[in-house]
DNA sequence: CGCCAGGGCCATA
DNA sequence: TATGGCCATGGC
């Protein structure tokens, strides 16, 4: 799978921001949102030179919250991006202080902040911090499930296992997502599925329905 | 106008 | 453990 998305689309160069500090609180502010909607915010805090974690810090939650609003859910998600500084104050801002907890307490420090669940940690993890972890959202889920590989209700860590199982590299993990994203928006919406994806093939070869086979018998059902 | 978007928390059973 | 309601904005 890996490889027909590289072969389709390229290489996605993820994740689009200059600074670790945008990584995350993008990572917050596009919890089932639109990326668009991210860059407008972001661009909105960068606009008023506020785009770093001590300046976040000075801010009101109220002042944070309304400039962050085109993100939506800004009020949760300004608390969250609080709560996320509060935690990197802890560490004078320092990447590679955090760097010193074990990957597991690392892990375990960012799920434990209010707001951040698991495919929020680990896209922190992957992407700002450069470790290995696999990053499982609804797109993963949808892909995954429509070619029959995955039920779709799995746990999250289950998931992650499988994807665990390929060599552990940060660069492939990184673009993995990436390709998952690119290609779920382009090709794999939820609806109408697409009738000419570049997975069919490899469904055929697997002797399973295709995404639009699929798509098709669940119609006929109803 | 309705659907959807790179989730997570919380109350309830 | 596992659903369901809730959080909010903008693109299409």
């Amino acid at each position: 799978m890996y490889k027909r998305f590289l072969n389709e689309y390229g290489r996605q160069y993820w994740w689009p921001a200059d600074t670790s500090f945008e990584v995350m609180i993008g990572a917050v502010m596009t919890q089932n949102t639109s990326w668009k909607n991210v860059v407008k915010a972001i661009s909105r805090l960068k606009s008023c030179g506020k785009l770093s974690p001590v300046n976040v810090d000075k801010m009101t939650l109220d002042e944070l919250s309304e400039i962050i609003r085109p993100c939506g859910y800004h009020r949760n998600k300004a608390q969250t991006i609080k709560n996320l500084v509060y935690f990197l104050k802890l560490y004078n801002y320092n990447l590679n202080q955090m760097k010193q907890l074990s990957i597991s307490s690392l892990r375990k420090e960012l799920l434990n902040i209010k707001g951040i669940g698991p495919e929020t940690a680990d896209s922190i993890l992957l992407y700002a911090f450069e470790i290995p972890i696999f990053v499982v959202d609804s797109y993963t889920r949808r892909i995954f499930s429509r070619i029959g590989i995955l039920a779709g209700t799995e746990k999250y860590s289950r998931i992650q296992k499988l994807f665990h199982s390929l060599p552990k590299s940060t660069h492939l993990y990184k673009e993995y997502h990436a390709l998952i994203v690119k290609h779920a928006k382009e090709r794999c919406k939820k609806k109408p599925v697409c009738s000419t994806c570049c997975i069919n093939d490899l469904c055929r070869k697997l002797g399973v329905e295709t995404p639009f086979e699929a798509d098709e018998a669940k119609k006929s059902q109803l």
